[in-house]
DNA sequence: CTAGTTTGCCTAAAGGTGTTAGGCAACTGC
DNA sequence: GCAGTTGCCTAACACCTTTAGGCAAACTAG
């Protein structure tokens, strides 16, 4: 068979793409070999191994989450800049259901160092300058943004939220007002 | 090789703590059939299938939840019964992580609607009763409580919060005192 | 108590995925 | 043009899933 052109960084997009498709756990090396008309062995010269390219799509979507996250933030601040952030995760997740799930795969702490993922956190704490928050409190409110917003998108699109009569979008809106009106509003201890 | 004695509760209660300890999707009935020292097709009078069992997991991780929810919450109300469910839930968690995954699974609506997910989504509600929230502002919380608990648990699970400072327990009741000041002065629209 | 039925696990087999080892042909650099 | 490298291939093995059909133990009825 002719040159495929296969390289790592084809085979991460096209199973991001594939994640969306049919779900980050349904990815598997063998759909990916036939989407190229190759052979599944030729697929380990480019990627170790099916974790490996499980990793490679994970990066490459937390990477894509931050490049928007970032320019969601740009000019914005405290509560705009806390709906944008929010809205940057829950509408990434609706287009890229396979990759928001990749986005939420554990990685070995040191890939996890070296990933986008400490962007996401930065950029969370960067939120938190519009309010009056000090540490260790910052901390806090940044770990509890990050578990409402993961939260939150990760029930919703397992439709957790959809047998219930008001709409999800009056929610997330009402939601991001009460996680406002805490962050301005934090209880001392 | 003489009776072995299976049946769907008993599959079920290994194919339980077999996720408790290899991780939900690595639960395969392979290894299950090796524990019981049975040949593999032998567990396919009894389940379904692959799918079958992991659903019946699901269930029964949903129910065991919802038991222990049930039981805390009893006697308590507003800020007590909001930390003893909440507690619950991260306890479960860190007991059972496997089975916690399990009771992510999406489910079809038929299962979801027969589940022990409709009692969670009722004492959810029944917290509330001790705040001062009417409809639909009960469901706003009801989400954001959810959101919450399953956010925080998931990410404090998967490492997200391990590598930074503060204990994760101090921000645990952190987040708990601030969900209660938020409850107790919901924002009007 | 025995004959028929059911139950419970088995063997066999086929199909899919993951992974490694080794081969051959086309491209690259000198 | 030749040597080495690159890129994909065939072959083979291990493991998981699922279905079909068999045999013997256990139950049930007369």
């Amino acid at each position: 068979m002719a040159y495929a052109g296969l390289n790592a960084e084809r085979l991460t997009r096209a199973g991001a793409e594939l994640a969306d498709e049919v779900g980050f756990d349904q990815v598997t090396v063998s759909e990916l070999a036939r989407r190229f008309d190759v052979k599944v062995a030729s697929l380990y010269s480019h990627v170790k191994n099916s974790q490996d390219l499980r990793t490679r799509i994970a990066l490459l979507a937390l990477e894509e989450l931050a490049d928007r996250a970032a320019e969601a933030l740009a000019g914005r601040s405290a509560k705009d800049a806390l709906a944008a952030l929010a809205n940057v995760y829950r509408d990434y997740a609706r287009e890229h259901p396979g990759r928001y799930a990749a986005a939420q795969l554990r990685l070995d702490p040191e890939a996890a160092a070296a990933s986008a993922g400490v962007r996401h956190a930065r950029m969370t704490r960067a939120i938190l300058r519009g309010y009056d928050l000090t540490e260790p409190d910052q901390t806090h409110a940044v770990r509890l943004l990050g578990s409402v917003f993961h939260g939150y998108v990760s029930l919703e699109m397992g439709g957790g939220f959809s047998h219930s009569a008001p709409d999800t979008q009056e929610t997330w809106s009402r939601i991001l007002d009460a996680l406002d009106a805490l962050l301005r509003n934090w209880p001392e201890r």
